[in-house]
DNA sequence: GTCTATAGAAGGATAGAC
DNA sequence: GTCTATCCTTCTATAGAC
């Protein structure tokens, strides 16, 4: 039985990641859960104790996932331009396969900043800046950035890719009445932006 | 009597804008509503019919309040990049005295993509590239701004501004950390962002 | 482990007095 | 117009049978 007790966890998982992710926390509703993962309420129950209980292990999940993509950028020994165009072509097919995340993390910080607080804090921030100061110190002198305007900087170049999808709802009904399609806009928009960055750097 | 009631009428709505700015329409409470504003619950529905209609009057001016602002552009007979720099000047400034707006409405927006689409739809789009590109043949012609990457150049320069307030939970922890201040940031940012396309496009 | 049934709490809405 | 009291629905959570 540990094979079906297995699986049914991950399925519960499965419904109530769908169901957290559309509706967000105060939204989603544990009968909707049951019912996306074909069981009833009380096995939610246990499993996961509670909807909190529940709703925390979802998150902590999918908030996983999008940092945990940040790290090549410090290892690989690529230019500072070539992570620029790694980094949008790697993280923009990211959130194309998972285009609710964004909205989903935002949405659910606002709700919680001092649990957020604390993610963020396991990230070591002036470290970040050291390492990739002494690994393009060249570039990063060519291109003035400097301790002071590497947030403007940083935060740029996440805007870039990430608030597309925070804002796909208004974004993809312009493009639409456009003529254009939001796939194709992502699609393009791994090289657009990469340029973007670079150009405006120098 | 009259001056009491709308009296009356405003508090409500202004405590309903802090609950429904701070919890989203899922998350705020009536009660809550009701505490704000002094009142009891009751009295909500006597001038707003349900919880529904009066975040509806809510989410009505306060939409009205984001879009408004995109007008100038234009109109005013600035150059293309005076036009960016008044942009980032006046919509930076705007949304540094209303720091929740753009989460809100990213959110309500995701929780009611068909109710969003038909506000978005008001605009006629075609309309808009087609003005700009009559205003700034010259800059367009310049800049490589086409019908095709119109979007992408948008979307770049709504970004800059917009996300780090939609993401400020985040960014100001991180800029904390590196011992900045988030309002320092965004009055820098009025000149970096404007910089920052201009370069991008040339 | 999984289900049915139901407790118990919360929250939106309304009736009716003043 | 404003209040108190209360209804009614919805939702989370648990008890208990199988």
């Amino acid at each position: 039985m540990v094979a079906k007790d297995r699986q049914t966890e991950e399925i519960i998982f499965e419904a109530a990641t769908e169901e957290f992710i559309h509706k967000g926390m105060d939204g989603a509703r544990m009968q909707e859960i049951a019912d996306r993962a074909g069981i009833n309420k009380a096995l939610l129950h246990y499993y996961y104790r509670s909807k909190e209980k529940l709703f925390n292990a979802v998150f902590e999940k999918l908030s996983g996932q999008i940092f945990k993509k940040f790290a090549p950028v410090l290892d690989d020994n690529l230019s500072f331009e070539e992570k620029i165009r790694f980094f949008y072509r790697e993280h923009l097919e990211i959130l194309r396969k998972n285009p609710r995340l964004p909205a989903f993390i935002l949405n659910e910080m606002n709700r919680n900043p001092e649990w957020m607080k604390k993610l963020i804090l396991k990230i070591d921030i002036p470290k970040v800046w050291e390492r990739l100061e002494s690994l393009h110190k060249e570039d990063f002198e060519r291109y003035h950035i400097t301790r002071d305007n590497f947030p403007q900087l940083m935060t740029s170049i996440v805007a870039l890719s990430v608030f597309p999808f925070a804002a796909r709802g208004i974004f993809s009904t312009i493009l639409e009445s456009m003529g254009y399609d939001f796939d194709d806009y992502i699609e393009k928009r791994k090289i657009y932006a990469a340029d973007f960055v670079i150009n405006a750097l120098r």
